[in-house]
DNA sequence: TCCCCGAATTTGTGATCACGCTGACGTATG
DNA sequence: CATACGTCAGCGTGATCACAAATTCGGGGA
């Protein structure tokens, strides 16, 4: 009867490169590795139980997309950020969040509205924890419904090579100031979501992105 | 006498997979390659006299900036974008075009101004000559050529893949409505330099990039 | 004339290996 | 005791191969 078999293609069988990669992926955005982390094809590839070269993919894979550095003699480490660079990404992000929300703005119904809520109740309780990689996951997680909304596909993937690069030092961050409250900007957001003002939005998320990376300078 | 014995690393000669890399990407961004294309691991290494193995990270690589897309089965195509990705993007650039001009104000002397009124001579040329590859390419210089001054390379690096995924189908417009004279707005970018408007030449990338782009919606 | 199915070819995937360079440690020298 | 040098384990690079899935194309049936 026309049987579509779809053997291990489509259903949960990803090629091997690709379940290193958003592993690694994960592993750098959500701060789990420190700056300046140095990472071999050899290490890798026994951390995920597989061979070189699908490591190799990963890894190269993740150099394009900024979130890991490659030394001139082909090493590849977490990026160390100067100041400078920092200052620039925290500056593309207020660039493109505010634009992004914005968009969001017109789709952004109620169960919306809730869901990010209760995200930020976990980003809250993550910080009483004292958990920083939860932090960073609930806080990205936090934003990212929010832009999801947006419908610009193009848009939301270039932040989150912004975020990837960001990732690591995110973690430095945190654990240098050891923040005890939340971010107070994230209840402001919500307020304007649930206002549908546009304009107060864009400050929220504005201010956000820029008091948060504020602390980061050296 | 403690000759500095530098082999194979520093000087001039980088890795296969680099070197098809950067090929490859050239042709993508200039719109060397229709939209659709697709490419095999075995004809890049026959193309560039590599192995499976270079071929497959530059792909890796190039995918991973949304200059290609892969493919379910993991077949490696140039993108065909819809008009809704077209827009997108078209937005994206007016959002950043505009930022790295204004910052590079500042720093753009005479002489950066003369280098892009060069450009812009070769880019007539092109047009007069019906050459899309080099229309293409100088147009793009001419853009890179103001945005380098902007000293923001992270920015600078989205842009340029936001362009890439661009390229097949810029090519695809030109060839499409033939244009026969140059850009309006490059000589309004000009002036607004020259004169430091800040306003004018924010305005004239938007509309430059907004303009272009208008044409291609099928 | 059109559609469907099966064989053959082509494709991406991943493992393995040899090679040459890199970077760090330990030793010898001043 | 500090510094420079030589050694060596570990690294990335690239070629090759086996395998399985996918695409293509032809022939046969409706």
């Amino acid at each position: 009867m026309n049987e579509v078999l779809r053997r291990q293609t489509n259903p949960a069988n990803p090629p091997a490169h690709d379940r290193v990669y958003r592993g690694l992926r994960l592993q750098v955005m959500h701060g789990e590795l420190t700056p300046g982390q140095a990472l071999t094809l050899r290490g890798i590839g026994k951390q995920y139980g597989v061979s070189m070269t699908p490591a190799r993919e990963a890894l190269r894979r993740l150099t394009a997309e900024g979130a890991l550095t490659l030394s001139a003699s082909g090493r590849v480490t977490t990026p160390e950020l100067n100041n400078d660079r920092i200052e620039e990404l925290a500056q593309i992000r207020s660039l493109l969040e505010p634009e992004l929300a914005s968009r969001a703005l017109r789709r952004a119904h109620l169960a919306l509205i809730d869901r990010m809520e209760s995200i930020n109740d976990a980003n809250a309780r993550a910080i009483h924890l004292q958990d920083p990689v939860e932090y960073i996951r609930t806080n990205l997680e936090f934003h990212r419904t929010l832009y999801l909304r947006a419908q610009s596909p193009a848009m939301l993937g270039l932040l989150e090579t912004v975020w990837l690069q960001l990732g690591p030092t995110m973690r430095a961050l945190y654990t240098r100031l050891r923040r005890t409250t939340a971010p107070p900007h994230h209840r402001l957001i919500l307020e304007a979501l649930r206002a549908g003002d546009d304009a107060a939005l864009r400050l929220a998320l504005r201010t956000d992105v820029t008091q948060g990376l504020r602390h980061l300078q050296v």
